[in-house]
DNA sequence: TTTAATCCCAACTAATTTACTCGGATTTCG
DNA sequence: CGAAATCCGAGTAAATTAGTTGGGATTAAA
C-alpha cells in the first residue's frame, strides 16, 4: 500500500517548482540536488508530468521547468495521479469490470477507502504545501 | 497505489470466514472455490492471519479455519496490516529515519492521507462489509 | 485401525515492476 | 559558435508479485 518513488519524487519536484514559481525556469539539475534525487531519473519523471500539462519546458541554456498553472490551481491529486494511475487501492474499482462485483463484500471498504483518498489528495494543493511548510519552519 | 492481491484476497478469505461464523471450521479448499483463488497459494496467506491471531485453524478431516474473534470485533485494517503492512502511504511515516524530514513539505500531506486511510479501515469492521454486502442484495 | 480429509511447511520460479543508467540529438541564450 | 539546457529511446539489475511444486503431519470418521 506504497506510493512508488515516482509519485514521491514527482511530488516533491512539483512543490520545488511551486517554491520558486514566477522566478523564472528552474533547471532540472538545481531540482535534482536539492532534492537528491537522480537528474536521469528526474527527467523521465518530470516529463510525464510536462506531457499532461502540468508543466511546461523551457529548452537551451538558461532554461529549465516552471509549473504550468499557479500553485494554488494544482491539487497534489493531479501530481500523483499522472505518476501512479488512478488513485484506487484496487484495480476492480479502476477497470469496472470485475464480475465478481455484484458478491463482493469488500468491494464496499475499497470505494470508502478510495472516495477518502481523493477526498484528501484532491483537497489539497502545491500552494497549502508550502504555507504549511514555512509556518513550521518559522 | 495499489494493494496486492495478498491484501485483497486476505480480505475476501476473511470475509467469507465472517459469513460462516458459529457454523464450524470452514476448509481452505471451500474458500478457495467460493473466492476464485488459487488454493495454495491463499494457503500461504491464510496462514499469515493464524501466525498474527486473526484465524483459528483445526486440522484434519472436518478440519479448517475459524475466526479467531467474533467478526464485529475485527477490523479491516487489522486483516491489511497483517498481509501489507502498515498502512502508510510512504515509507518514510513508518520508518521515521528520513533525514529530509524537516525540510520535506511532501511529509505533511502524506501524514494526512496515512491518518484518512487508517480511519477508514479501522472503522470498518468485517460484520459491517457483510451486513452492508446482505442489505445490497435484498 | 485404516483412510481420507485437512492443515503445515519449505523451496522454487516466471513475469512484472521498480528504479534507475547510458548515450546521444536537439534547442536556445549570450 | 559554444555552453547550457531539455528531449528521447534503449538497456538493466534488483526486488516484488503471484503464484507452483512437492511433500509431511494431524485428526475425525468409517
Amino acid at each position: 500500500m506504497r506510493l512508488s518513488t515516482k509519485g514521491q519524487y514527482g511530488l516533491r519536484a512539483a512543490l520545488d517548482l511551486a517554491d520558486r514559481y514566477g522566478q523564472g525556469p528552474v533547471p532540472l539539475k538545481a531540482i535534482a540536488e536539492r532534492e537528491e534525487i537522480s537528474e536521469h531519473y528526474l527527467e523521465q519523471l518530470i516529463a510525464e508530468l510536462r506531457k499532461a500539462g502540468l508543466v511546461i519546458s523551457q529548452r537551451g541554456a538558461q532554461g529549465g521547468y516552471i509549473l504550468a498553472r499557479a500553485p494554488d490551481k494544482i491539487t497534489v491529486a493531479e501530481i500523483v495521479e499522472v505518476l501512479e494511475g488512478p488513485i484506487a487501492p484496487v484495480d476492480c474499482l479502476a477497470e469496472d469490470n470485475c464480475k465478481r462485483s455484484p458478491v463482493c463484500a469488500a468491494q464496499a471498504i475499497w470505494k470508502k477507502l478510495a472516495a477518502a483518498m481523493n477526498q484528501v489528495l484532491g483537497s489539497t494543493t502545491l500552494a497549502d504545501l508550502i504555507a504549511e511548510n514555512k509556518r513550521l519552519k518559522s
